[in-house]
Parts: structure tokens; C-alpha cells; sequence
DNA sequence: GTAGGGTTAG
């Protein structure tokens, strides 16, 4: 028999053993299994060998103990294994270098094995090693936990690998598990560092915490500087927010730091302008741009066709082609975007037809999304939802809720259930779309309907969102829910908002009734309806800002009939340029006018 | 072989 041969020829201790001394003593000690190659292990055996280990508390008993199971072949059985790497690992007579042998008999080690050994490096004089086994998992396709991560990162603090707790940072991040503090125990921060840092917290939606860490990086006891890549990022967190005052921050570091020749800052300047709804600012940084690439036409396009200039982004496409750049889906996303923010029917059906046929790029699921938001905002519902039923790609929650959103501008009950019906098929309703559900109900006066799903809802515990407008102020993003009164100066906020209401009556405005829930009386629903955070956060724009200042907002719903009338009128009697930014559009006001259809 | 990064429907 060779089964010398079969050990790891690094184990030299264990061929010392097995050669000299412990042979025969193991052979009587345990009854070995016929066949080396083949696995023969009762539930009795693994049970009896697993006490034994668990019970070793020499170094020589468990050498012996070792050499038998290597011999037995019993070292493929991931219990044994894992049992014996433990035990060496953690017990009075551990030996890191002893563990490691154990580790690489082991044929396929699994995530207990990983973890195992990787504690045990973590508390070793060679830390390193827990890094480079914990990468050796990726390659090798072993899924990690958040043990695996927690003994990693705590090796790297150990040997002040910078580079190894960033890749293991960001991979906890991108597997889910939050564990920012792990930023702060990093002693040595780099540039690279403090960018992933910002680069996860946009991932999880925390854009208002990215924008204080590029003022902290930016601050003077900080020694490392915000580069190209941090201002990418940054610009892409404002345009989320709409925080324009930070992003022309921003501008003005690049520009500073000359990073402003570099195409993909500027397009990125380009989105975050159109996106806070500056959109001469985005055309101004567009012009700049020496050769344009498809990236800045696009970028372009999809700013004006957000601010309500269809006609412009149409010249745009047009334009590019003349100087032969070459549109791609993100462009015909935009060109289509357009269309359906201004209406554009039959041009929007024409693009559709063109794409695949003349550039040969076949539509996606953004490119329908649009089509079926064009469609359905025109009245033309029966279309969306054939476009929905006719299309190659499987229709996904965003397209059925944009015809939901349709249903409910044009108060069309049946289809309306049946889309709420699809997403529930789909198990991807939300909150969201029973309010606009509710909406379509009372829109049409039907209260018993609009009973019926209250308690519904009432009863199944679904909670809606809070609608919230935003606000800037001197770089600072600041926020408004419905009747809130947690602000500092929210007694001059509504008696500001009681003011405006007055002269805004003076001028014409009445409060629009229908999109209300209640069935409150006339009356009753104006006074409901005249909290809404858009208004408060319009009223506290108005307060503090001068005369004559754009007054931007950011709302995370839907923004409603009634502000959007109130916002129109304001802009013309306070002589104010108000740009409402919603869940699905921009709403420009000014001079008592609206640049895109009106409402819809 | 060297992390982090440009435009994308509602």
C-alpha cells in the first residue's frame, strides 16, 4: 500500500509520523476502511472519530488521529475535515503552519473550512495569509459569509493592508451586508478608499451622506484629496438629490483642478445640470466639449427631452448624425424619452420603427417604457397595453405601474384593476400602487370602491410612503413630509404658505379637488390638500430666497393636480421660475405658464 | 496583473 503517495508532500510531520512511530498503533486503534480510493463511512464511525477529536487534548494523540484519517481517506468527509481543522486550530496545542497542512489535504474545502482557517490566520503572526485564502474563495467559487468578512478584515487591520480592507469592504458591500464602520478602523485612508465609500453609499441610496464625505475628504485636515473619480461619483449623487448649489460645487473643483478636459466629467456635468433642471448650464458644458461622443449626444438628448424640450432633442439626434456620430439605445432611450414628455404620438412610434430597422439596435424594456408612458398619457390606453402584450421582452412591474399611471390621469377603472391585478401576478406590488388604485377610484367619485381598498389595505398592514419635497439651500438639502411642523421656522412657513394662498385665490387659483382620497366636502378637501410638502417646501423657497430666484423642488411621488396648479399660478404671480422635479418628470413653471402639456 | 468611474423608461 502507498499511502505515502497520497499525502501532501509538504506534511512533512505527518510523514514522520506515520513512517516512524504511529503506524501500527493507529491501524489497531482504529478498524481502516477497505479500499483507500473509496469512501466507506457509517453515521456510528463519524460520530465515534468526532468525539475522539473533540476530546484530544495532546498534540501526539492527535497527530495520531491526523495520520489515521489521511490514511483512511476519511479526510474527504467535510465533517471530519472540518472537525479536525477546528481542533487544531483552537485548542492549547494550535499551530497555524500544522492547520495550514490540514487545510490543503482537504479536496474540496467549503465555506466552514474557509472559515476556520481564516480565524485561525486572524490571530496568527501571519495575518496576510487570512487575505489571500479569503480571495482564494472567489476563485475558487466558495461563497463567503459575514464570519468570512469579519475575520479577513480584522487580519488586514492586523498587517494595515489598506488595499486588502477596501476589496473586502467593498465586497461586503456589494453582498449586502453593512459594515461601514469598517472604514473608520482603516488607519491609512487613500483617495481610493474614501471613492468606494462614496461609491456605496449612492448604491444604497445614501446620496446625501455621499455629499458629506467629498466635503470631508475636501476638508483641511484631510490629507487625501477628492480626484477625478470622487467627483464622478459626487456629480451622479447631486444629480439623484438635485442638489444643483453642491454640483456647481463640484464644477468649480474640477475646474480648479483641471479635471474638466476629461469627456466623461463633462458628460457626467451634463447630466447632473439637466437632471437639477439647469438646463442651460448642461448646454453650456455640452458646447464646451471639443469631440462630442455618442456618451455627451446622448447625455445631451436625455437632458433636454427631462426638461421638456422634445423639439431641441430631436434637432440634437439629427445633429449628431450629420457629423457622423452613431446613435446607440441609450440615445434612442432619450430620442424616445422625448417624444413622451411632449406628446409626440406619431414621431415616438416612428423612432420606435427606426431603430431596429435603420440602426439595427432592437428595442428594450426602457425604449417600451417610454413608448407605453407616450401612449397611455395620451389617452391612447387600449394601445399601451397592446404594445405591453405585443412586445419580445417579458413586461416588468415599471412597465405595467406606468400604465397604471396612465390609468389613473384618464380615470380608467377596468384597466386599472387588471394592471393591479398583473403586478400582485408579477408579486411586485407595492404601496404605491394601491394609492394610485385608490386615486383612479375617487377620481371617478366611486367612494364604495375606495372604502373597500382602505380596509383592504388597512388589513393586509400596507404602509404608503410619505411624500417628501426637497429643497436646497446654500448646498444643503432640506426636506418637507405633508403638515410638517418639525422645521425651525415653520411658523414662518405657514404663515408664508397662508399668504401665498391668498393672493394665489386673488389670482384665479382654486384648489383642485379630485385627486383627493376623501370623500370630504368641497371645502374640507381644500384644507386637506394645502400641506402638501411641495407647497411647504415652495412656501419656505419663497421665504428664503430673493426676489426673482428659481425655486427648485425634488419630490419622491407623484406630484398631484393641485400643486401643480398652485406651483403655475405662483410662477406668475411671484414673477418665479418653479421647477417641480417628481417621481416621473420635470414640471417647469414660469410666468403663470407650464412648458410641457400642462399636468400630463 | 493595480481598487473607485461617463449617458439609461417610471
Amino acid at each position: 500500500m502507498s499511502y505515502f503517495l497520497t499525502l501532501h508532500p509538504s506534511s512533512l510531520n505527518l510523514r514522520f509520523y506515520l513512517s516512524v512511530s504511529c503506524f501500527t498503533t493507529l491501524t489497531n486503534l482504529f478498524p481502516t476502511t477497505s479500499s483507500q480510493n473509496q469512501l466507506n463511512i457509517t453515521k456510528q464511525t463519524q460520530k465515534h472519530l468526532i468525539s475522539l477529536i473533540k476530546s484530544c487534548s495532546k498534540k501526539t494523540h492527535f497527530l495520531q488521529i491526523h495520520a489515521h484519517i489521511i490514511l483512511t481517506s476519511l479526510i474527504q468527509d467535510p465533517t471530519i475535515s472540518l472537525h479536525l481543522l477546528s481542533r487544531i486550530s483552537f485548542s492549547p496545542f494550535r499551530e497555524t503552519r500544522y492547520s495550514r497542512q490540514i487545510f490543503d489535504q482537504i479536496p474540496n474545502p467549503n465555506l466552514s473550512h474557509f472559515n476556520t482557517i481564516i480565524r485561525a490566520y486572524s490571530i496568527s503572526n501571519s495575518p496576510e495569509q487570512a487575505f489571500f485564502l479569503f480571495k482564494n474563495m472567489r476563485q475558487k467559487c466558495v461563497p463567503t459569509s459575514p464570519l468570512t468578512c469579519s475575520f479577513a478584515i480584522k487580519s488586514c487591520i492586523r498587517f494595515c493592508s489598506l488595499i486588502g480592507g477596501v476589496q473586502i469592504h467593498a465586497r461586503i458591500l456589494r453582498d449586502g451586508v453593512q459594515a461601514c464602520r469598517v472604514f473608520d478602523e482603516i488607519s491609512q485612508r487613500d483617495t481610493v478608499a474614501w471613492n468606494v465609500l462614496i461609491s456605496c453609499y449612492i448604491r444604497n441610496q445614501r446620496t446625501r451622506d455621499a455629499l458629506c464625505l467629498f466635503d470631508n475628504m475636501n476638508s483641511e485636515e484631510n490629507e487625501c484629496k477628492p480626484d477625478d473619480v470622487t467627483c464622478l461619483l459626487v456629480l451622479h449623487a447631486c444629480a439623484q438629490l438635485g442638489a444643483l448649489e453642491f454640483g456647481e460645487k463640484v464644477h468649480s473643483f474640477i475646474e480648479e483642478h483641471g479635471y474638466g478636459d476629461a469627456k466623461n466629467v463633462c458628460n457626467s456635468l451634463i447630466a447632473m445640470y439637466s437632471r437639477c433642471g439647469s438646463l442651460d448650464k448642461a448646454y453650456w458644458v455640452f458646447k464646451g466639449i471639443r469631440e462630442k461622443n455618442v456618451v455627451s449626444w446622448s447625455a445631451m438628448i436625455h437632458g433636454f427631452a427631462i426638461n421638456g424640450h422634445g423639439r431641441e432633442a430631436i434637432e440634437a439626434f439629427e445633429e449628431m448624425q450629420r457629423r457622423s456620430v452613431l446613435p446607440d439605445d441609450q440615445t434612442f432611450t432619450g430620442v424616445l424619452l422625448a417624444c413622451s414628455h411632449c406628446g409626440f404620438v406619431d414621431e415616438g412610434m416612428m423612432f420606435l420603427d427606426r431603430m431596429s430597422k435603420e440602426f439595427n439596435i432592437l428595442p428594450n424594456i426602457h425604449h417600451y417604457g417610454c413608448i407605453v408612458d407616450l401612449l397611455g398619457r395620451a389617452g391612447l390606453l387600449d394601445q399601451a397595453y397592446q404594445v405591453i402584450m405585443s412586445m419580445e421582452v417579458k413586461p416588468d412591474s415599471t412597465i405595467w405601474r406606468t400604465l397604471l399611471g396612465a390609468c389613473r390621469i384618464h380615470g380608467h377603472v377596468n384597466l386599472g384593476e387588471r394592471v393591479v391585478g398583473q403586478l400582485i401576478e408579477l408579486k411586485a406590488q407595492e404601496a404605491g400602487d394601491y394609492v394610485l388604485l385608490l386615486n383612479i377610484y375617487s377620481s371617478v367619485g366611486n367612494w364604495e370602491k375606495v372604502k373597500e381598498l382602505r380596509c383592504f389595505m388597512k388589513e393586509k398592514g400596507i404602509q404608503t410612503t410619505p411624500g417628501c419635497s426637497t429643497i436646497e439651500l446654500k448646498g444643503v438639502v432640506q426636506d418637507f413630509v405633508v403638515d410638517d411642523v418639525s422645521h425651525p421656522r415653520k411658523d414662518e412657513i405657514y404663515e408664508m404658505l397662508d399668504e401665498i394662498n391668498k393672493q394665489l385665490k386673488i389670482a384665479g387659483y382654486v384648489a383642485e379637488i379630485t385627486s383627493e382620497l376623501h370623500n370630504l366636502a368641497a371645502e374640507e378637501k381644500g384644507y386637506a390638500l394645502s400641506y402638501h410638502s411641495e407647497k411647504l417646501a415652495i412656501a419656505f423657497g419663497v421665504l428664503v430666497t430673493p426676489p426673482g430666484t428659481a425655486i427648485r423642488v425634488a419630490k419622491n411621488l407623484r406630484i398631484c393636480v393641485d400643486c401643480h396648479n398652485f406651483a403655475k399660478v405662483l410662477s406668475g404671480v411671484y414673477n418665479r421660475e418653479v421647477i417641480i422635479r417628481d417621481r416621473t418628470r420635470f414640471h417647469h413653471f414660469r410666468e403663470g405658464h407650464c412648458s410641457c402639456n400642462d399636468y400630463w
